[in-house]
DNA sequence: TAAATATTTAGTTGTATAGCTAAACAACAC
DNA sequence: GTGTTGTTTAGCTATACAACTAAATATTTA
């Protein structure tokens, strides 16, 4: 696919941009860590980071059983993204956002892990 | 919506990128020429248009039964039409489109939308 | 090896959206 | 006025996509 679009089409769902915003501010975050973030099902994260990753915005690393995901802004996405974090102020969602990963991060992933199995 | 949200969307479709693409090289162009490249009914052009003009991408004028489209971009969005311009050459579709609409211009308006009305 | 666990893939369902045709609207010509 | 013409709006259908549940995969632990 014609690579600007895949690019638009990734960035064009408002939990993708709550991932993309969130990795934009916490570093890197786990797939258990975006599933709390967005409140969805566990698959229903894994797809959307999926969209993202082979649309080159995010990439992957395998520790364990965890994958961390983090930016990678590609050469020329890299003026996109930084429009995006211009505009991040004009969101309550995404202002919510980072409030809500502030908690997130400090609890750790293990006992977040936990605390999902839990439901 | 989140405005960057609603860009996103309005690129997120090839056929929007192909007016976007066409208005870049063309300056201005009126609904019937982008019926004409897109080779799709009127009214479906007219709908692309519509969405690309609500989210602050392009602006039109009125001059009698015409209506001219034009690149509007806002102060954010101008890095972000700059590099979908700087890819351009990386689409077959987008090359071909630029061949098409020389003779689209060289036709005139009357005439092209004389040989619309004749299908 | 077997159980547990983090993530992904498969399959289903509901909603969003792109395309069409037909009708409506706006501007000019008679 | 009536007719013609460029464009948009309304209504419909088919496809695309986001969400879910359940099953599969990969890794660690007992």
């Amino acid at each position: 696919m014609f690579a600007p679009l895949e690019t638009f089409k990734a960035l064009s769902d408002m939990n993708r941009l709550r991932i993309v915003a969130a990795l934009d501010r916490g570093g890197e975050l786990c797939a258990c860590q975006i599933t709390e973030l967005l409140q969805v099902a566990g698959a229903t994260a894994s797809r959307h980071l999926g969209i993202l990753q082979h649309a080159g915005l995010v990439e992957s690393r395998k520790e364990g059983r965890w994958i961390h995901y983090r930016l990678s802004p590609l050469p020329g996405t890299e003026a996109v993204l930084a429009w995006l974090g211009e505009s991040y102020a004009q969101s309550p969602q995404l202002k919510v956002d980072a409030q809500v990963l502030e908690r997130i991060v400090a609890i750790g992933r293990e006992e977040l892990c936990r605390k999902q199995r839990g439901r």
